[in-house]
DNA sequence: TAGTGGTCTAGACCACACG
DNA sequence: GTGTGGTCTAGACCACTAC
């Protein structure tokens, strides 16, 4: 690692980098930025858990307080770290509940919460195809976790999702642990598997329910329904998890916000 | 306005602020963010130009520079303020190509953009029923503007919307400055009638198409079809506009990020 | 060359949480 | 009281744009 302490010698910004050939500079507060994330990729540093001071963390990559500060503003901002006044900052986690609700965008018609449950249909191990090896920048055919579950919202089934998981960091998942599991689904791989997802973008589209998919939502053949196709990253960006989420839109909807 | 210079002698922080009874301190580059804000509104900068530069408005306001660029930061992260290194700060505006996606997600199966085309079906002034009224927070029988479009894209009807603006602001629209304006339709209220929209929050569902949607779409009635109720606001958190749309999305998706 | 935003630093003080 | 993040300031220098 380039050493981000810059020497008195005001000459030379140093642009020996090493990375990627040439180009893409970035300022001193995005390298500290790096070395962070990569600490919370690492583990070093686990969900839930109090980070250094912004003087610790100064001192130790040999920076000043301000420059830290906005490195970690912006990892705030990224949801990667929760700042607390007075106590400290911590590393995001989905057992908050407030991280629930940034992944799951459906809300129910009357604003009301409501009794949630989840029911696991399957779970079991495959081998990729094609199309879902591309997404997850694997070779076709190696391993990944397939599970279906149905969610229920005050005892309305709402939610019928098919999930794949990246199979090498989902070793020892089963429809057991994942039925036996209280709280997020997303806090289970995070403290089981030490996978947390950070990102991800979805892909929305209108469809008319099949016949199987009907009768798991108690919906007629052919009622239109909410496809939400979900990828999902850790840190680093890197692909984890596909699922693909069929919404029934009667009594509830799908939100969100521009700007 | 009170003044954000603070008195030499050190002590009391000056907690009178006269707004709101009690309750809810805000920081001084906050202050001088709405005092930024409040300007934009009253379109003292205007979509596209340059505001003054931070010397300027640190002088202006009396507060340190550093405080100046704290705000500014804020609403160029809000987007609505674009800043370019070496020129300037300017407003931000529908113009930009780039301004343009941040209110369509609706995305392309095969990546292209395509060729774009509009089609007014009607534009008239209507008075505001009750469910209506409350969005815009008027009393219902006021006056609106609703206007209905279809979207082609590449020869494609893909999508058919409902529009309602607030009838103070839209006075003199009509359909045939609609039908005869070039670029964007945010772009025209921003240029003919200084409304600028900044945000809105929209509600997904799944619905099937009625006859005559169904009709001018040129699918068949009851497909699943993407609908899309967005209620939009200008400076202030103003809300100034509704609008339904039904998107085919068998060749089309809804895109979105979650962070 | 002059003006703009962008980065980095250093120090002071405030607001909050906890023992 | 002590330690944490939060705010504000002031000054130096860098990078980019335009003239």
């Amino acid at each position: 690692m380039p050493s981000p302490a810059a020497s008195s010698s005001a000459t030379a910004p140093d642009p020996a980098d090493a990375t990627s050939g040439s180009a893409t500079f970035s300022p001193l507060y995005r390298q500290i930025k790096g070395l962070i994330t990569q600490r919370l990729g690492e583990g070093e540093w686990r969900p839930g858990e109090m980070i250094p001071s912004e003087m610790d963390l100064a001192a130790r990559f040999k920076v000043s307080q301000g420059t830290v500060r906005k490195a970690i503003d912006e990892l705030a901002a990224e949801n990667l770290l929760v700042r607390r006044q007075g106590k400290g900052t911590f590393v995001a986690t989905h057992h908050e509940p407030r991280a629930q609700f940034r992944f799951l965008r459906l809300v129910s018609d009357d604003g009301e919460i409501g009794h949630a449950e989840s029911r696991f249909l399957e779970c079991k191990r495959v081998r990729a195809p094609s199309e879902l090896a591309r997404q997850f920048e694997i070779k076709a055919g190696e391993a990944l976790v397939m599970v279906r579950r149905l969610l229920l919202f005050d005892q309305r089934a709402t939610v019928l999702d098919e999930i794949w998981l990246h199979g090498a960091l989902f070793k020892g998942l089963t429809g057991e642990r994942l039925a036996d599991y209280k709280g997020p689904m997303y806090g289970l791989f995070e403290s089981e598997f030490g996978v947390r997802m950070i990102s991800a973008t979805e892909k929305l589209r209108a469809v008319s329910a099949d016949e199987e998919s009907a009768g798991l939502l108690g919906v007629a053949t052919g009622s239109a329904l909410l496809s939400v196709e979900r990828l999902s990253h850790t840190y680093g960006e890197r692909p984890v998890e596909v699922r693909r989420g069929l919404y029934v839109t009667s009594h509830h909807y799908y939100e969100n916000t521009l700007g």
